[in-house]
DNA sequence: GTGAAAGCGCTAACAC
DNA sequence: GTGTTAGCGCTTTCAC
């Protein structure tokens, strides 16, 4: 057993493999990449020495020489938020099926950190980029000369000044997700709908345009809106009591578990008082007390939609084929026909 | 605005920029990295060229020349768990701060993924590399000729071959916080304790071990397990109620939330009938339905030790010094006195 | 089928 | 202060 130095020390490269196996390093390369046109003994005699010495090779230098690194970046806002981590797995998975490593950031929603994080993964050579609910003003990416490869899931200032993106592009079908549990919550008797605010980006508008309409059309009271983050959950609660509102609609689950959490302490009965849906469909979603109707998002499968879609762009080098993934009402105890 | 070809984009030079700056390349090397040893004058001419050209320098070329990446690698289980994203959030945080990207991995608890991808970010030149519940076999691991720079956060086979590993080691004190707890929960009347199994790695180990030795000491019943993920969930609280647990310890958090949940169905009453103590303090603790009471382990901190450990061990080239977190017992609504 | 040589884009002595 | 010269470890024509 070798002590490992930590630093400096020197690890083996493929001239000296080549020298122990008695070919050139040209050769050593090849075989290693398993070159067709070498034969069959070198190759597995160069093998042999290869992983006899422990060789590794050094992806840096591979990735200089080949202008293509085998590493794709990644950029979400926060880890840590169920739905990004879920996005980052699939993601991760994905790649390393297809040999690709993966940089990832967190932008934690901020402009700055966001481009010098596109940035980075620029420099680091990284052959695709996927951005997770980019808040980047479009125009000053643009403007920069290059983007490089790149996949923009769930973005929320895109479109907003109808540029046109040479990217491609991942949305959600909120509007169909929003609609139909509109549609069932109207069904089950509820007329006095709320919607409890996200942050201020494309998504939460998006939601919230979608619940307006689905109402209009069941011609029923009209959206009650309930504020966001800037107001306190307690005010917010206070504000489904005085509007009387028998269902609320959330940006997100979090925002939805909050809420329930303040419900409870104010006494105010979920989901006999009021009915409360969610967005995202969370794991916890499921064992929560009341369990969390809401609306699935599979943020897995984005991240390896995400990931192919960058390796394809890298391929063909034209942007892929925006896509709209679709969303899917789940009905749980947190949701029930309004008693008579 | 230019359209972003995707491919075989050619990227500015340095020696692009030098020619139009019209100074040597290794002045614009020094002048962009703020060497000392350059004037003034020239510094910011060069400067002002290499953004007006939107300069991107190479990182690839950069460390295959320096020999650091300025890159550190992070392998976690599964981002997903709110521990694991957590770390990996402290992680990256504290790596952008210092001028470092990360690279990160999901070995699944998985062997051979764990050091399939150790060998990548070896080959990627990671100057450090982080290993979240590494369930590595020492023995495979020394065995090769280098595991690089190392810091191994709560390690899940190091120590139990009495093997000394030559990388820093973080750990969490889980017999302290789970002495408290035992303590907490025997003061408040509990006599019967129970644990619900976690997977078969040390923490779950130690954890049961320090439950057991704290009961003994407080000369209640000895500890009553439960099983573990092996054991249908609905199947252990049957047990808890024919063994009459009036409280019960979880190996984290995640399984606390599905120890309420099936409570719930059985009608077993917490913390009324049973009181209920997790692990890990995830986010959501703190509004599940009951507040969980459990041991807060501070997760995204012990993160940003992780990175600022491997950055001190490369600069010092050995090891260094192993430290253990303190963790902290937080008492929320599901554990009470037990009703007399 | 294999080797020699040039070069990927940068940094680091060493000169001047 | 700044330029020149070698590489870093690999891939890739182009010969043979």
């Amino acid at each position: 057993v070798d002590s490992p130095r930590l630093k400096g020390r020197k690890r083996l490269t493929l001239r000296e493999v080549s020298e122990i196996a008695g070919v050139s390093d040209a050769t050593v390369s090849r075989a290693l990449r398993d070159d067709p046109q070498i034969s069959e003994a070198t190759r597995r005699a160069v093998k042999r020495v290869a992983d006899q010495l422990g060789y590794i090779p050094n992806a840096t230098a591979r990735s200089l020489a080949k202008r293509t690194s085998q590493t794709l970046g990644v950029l979400v806002p926060d880890v840590t938020d169920p739905a990004h981590g879920q996005f980052v797995l699939g993601f991760e998975l994905e790649a390393a099926a297809q040999g690709y490593v993966i940089l990832v950031s967190n932008s934690r929603y901020d402009e700055a950190v966001e481009l010098k994080a596109h940035q980075t993964f620029l420099s680091n050579q990284a052959d695709g980029i996927a951005v997770f609910s980019s808040v980047l003003d479009p125009i000053a990416a643009l403007t920069r000369q290059t983007m490089g490869n790149v996949v923009l899931v769930e973005p929320q200032n895109v479109g907003a000044l109808g540029l046109e993106l040479k990217t491609g592009v991942i949305r959600l079908d909120d509007a169909a997700g929003i609609a139909e549990a509109v549609r069932i919550a109207v069904e089950m008797g509820h007329s006095r709908a709320g919607y409890l605010s996200g942050p201020a980006v494309a998504a939460n508008v998006r939601r919230r345009q979608a619940a307006v309409r689905s109402l209009e059309e069941a011609a029923v009271d009209p959206l009650i809106l309930l504020g966001s983050d800037a107001l306190s959950i307690d005010a917010i609660a206070a504000r489904i009591r005085q509007e009387g509102c028998d269902v609320v609609l959330c940006f997100d689950d979090q925002r939805a578990f909050r809420l329930l959490d303040v419900l409870r302490d104010q006494r105010i009965r979920v989901p006999e008082d009021v009915g409360v849906i969610g967005y995202d469909d969370v794991p916890f979603a499921r064992i929560s007390n009341p369990r969390l109707t809401t609306i699935a998002v599979p943020y897995q499968e984005i991240g390896a939609i995400a990931c192919r879609m960058l390796l394809e762009q890298a391929a063909s080098g034209v942007a892929a084929p925006s896509i709209t993934v679709p969303v899917e009402f789940i009905l749980r105890e947190s949701l029930t026909p309004r008693p008579a």
